[in-house]
This record gives structure tokens, C-alpha cells and sequence, in this order.
DNA sequence: TATTGTTATACTCTATAACTATA
DNA sequence: TATAGTTATAGAGTATAACAATA
């Protein structure tokens, strides 16, 4: 491919990729504010294999640990998870309440139905588009 | 497609996105950073259309005015571009200098040669990814 | 000594609001 | 009155470093 052209085309794909991960973005985003849940605290309900240690959601977040903390202690003042101390008493166990459950079985249901990648592809254009991303991101 | 299904289907295409639009932009700061050129400055520079006014790079940029003057400033100070005032004299025309041309005609070269969509795609490839990005846009 | 979680702090990207100088 | 750019300030998302408790 000729530089030229190269270019334009990189930054028109380019650019259809940064816009279509920012709408999966929003949708989630207005998903979890129909939910009465912040974003981020939202993401990390939807991530939260309860009852695990605060550790491997930060593992799961691909974030730092002191990222955590805080988003921890919004789940649990709006009463989604309990913190509790494991029997590694260094660690704290998230541990889904019943409220919990309910919201997260309810954003799984909302992004299951509403996602982008859902909503306006079918299961070909889906597999199509799993092996280019994919390709894409291989080499790396 | 049932719900659970339908949910991890689009938890997985989601992350696949998302990553793909991570790894384009940290491409595109690694280029920048060879340069000695701040990203969003660099990002600024790849994008104006020598001369403009800022409120035309704002634009570009999709982003409000008042982000645009230190992203100019910072311009200025490198030395890729002088700001002069216009003949409606409440512009300011950014326009590149003999070594912001150079820079962003290096920037460019590197792009069209390292930007994920070219260095890990064919041409059909290519074009498929923008047909089903495009898709995954247009409804919304 | 290494690890879990906490705290304080700071950095990047970006917006809003209020302002100045033109038009 | 409306527009271009500036300034001050703020908020979101996230990191680093130092620390306490426990292993």
C-alpha cells in the first residue's frame, strides 16, 4: 500500500475503532446510569465473581489495587456487597448481598440485549469481526 | 441468541474492541513519544490543516475551544507552528513551520507503517473490518 | 521479607463558566 | 448581540509511594 494512502486509510480505521469502543463505552454507561449504579462501580459488579478478594477484581480490572478501595467501598454503601474479612486475614472477601445479585443478573441482562456488538450484528459478522480483532491485536 | 450466551458473546467483542482501540492509540503515543512531541499535542499536529484557525482544530479535535489554547501553546513552544492573528482579527491562524511540516510528515510516515489496521491486515481484510464497524455504528 | 489493602497525593484528559477583544 | 480565544477551576479515571496488618 502506497504511503499516501496508507495513512488516510490507517486513520479512517483507526478512528471507526476508537468511535465503536467509545459507543460499546456509552451504551454501558447509560445501561449503569439507568441502574442507579456509578460507571466504574457498575464495571466492577459486572467483573465481581463474588465472593473473591479485593485482589483479583483489581487483577480482573487491570488496574491498581489502591484503584479498588474506593470502588469497594461504593459497592458496599449502596449496599451490593459485603466486605468481610478472609480466613487469610490480610484479605477482604466481596461477597454479593441479594441486592447484589439482583443488579448484576440485571446489567447482564441489559448488556446481553443493548451491547453494540449484539444489537446490530449477526452471528456471522460477530465471528467475522471476533477473527480480525483478534488478528489485529496478535501481532501485538 | 439466548441471554447467557448473548452476554459473555458480547463481554468477549466488547473487550475485543475496546482493546484494539487501546492498542491503535498506544501505537500512536509510542510514535509521539519517538518524535518528542507530547501525544495530544502530536495528535493536534497530525490533524491541522495548515493555516487554520484554532476554532477549526476544535472542531477536528471534537473537543471544546478552551482545550484547544494550551494544546496551541504547547505547539508554539516546540516550534511547529507560529500563531498569528487573522484578518477577522479575533483568530488566531495556526500554521505549521518548516519543522512542523516535518514533523507531521514523519508522524504520518510512521502511522501509515506501524498503525495496527495496516501492519496486521490485507486490503480484503481491511475492508471488512470497516464494513461491519460501519454497520456496528450506524444503528446509533 | 512479601503480600493485602489503605491513604495521600498527583497526573492526564477534558469540560464549564466567566472573561476579553473583536465583529 | 454573537463569536474566537483565554483563564481559572473542576471532575473523571487512574497511578505511585508510603504505610499497617498479617503471613
Amino acid at each position: 500500500m502506497s504511503t499516501p494512502n496508507a495513512l488516510s486509510t490507517a486513520r479512517h480505521l483507526s478512528q471507526l475503532l476508537l468511535s465503536a469502543a467509545d459507543l460499546s463505552r456509552d451504551i454501558f454507561a447509560e445501561i449503569a446510569d439507568e441502574a442507579g449504579v456509578p460507571v466504574q462501580t457498575a464495571r466492577a459488579l459486572c467483573l465481581l465473581d463474588s465472593p473473591a478478594p479485593m485482589s483479583q477484581l483489581a487483577t480482573k480490572f487491570a488496574c491498581d489495587k489502591s484503584y479498588i478501595t474506593p470502588l469497594a467501598a461504593q459497592l458496599e454503601a449502596l449496599g451490593l456487597v459485603t466486605r468481610t474479612p478472609g480466613s487469610d486475614r490480610r484479605t477482604k472477601l466481596l461477597e454479593l448481598t441479594p441486592h447484589g445479585i439482583s443488579v448484576q443478573t440485571a446489567l447482564g441482562n441489559q448488556i446481553a440485549r443493548r451491547s453494540p456488538v449484539i444489537a446490530s450484528l449477526s452471528d456471522d459478522e460477530r465471528e467475522t469481526l471476533e477473527l480480525l480483532l483478534t488478528k489485529l491485536l496478535r501481532n501485538n
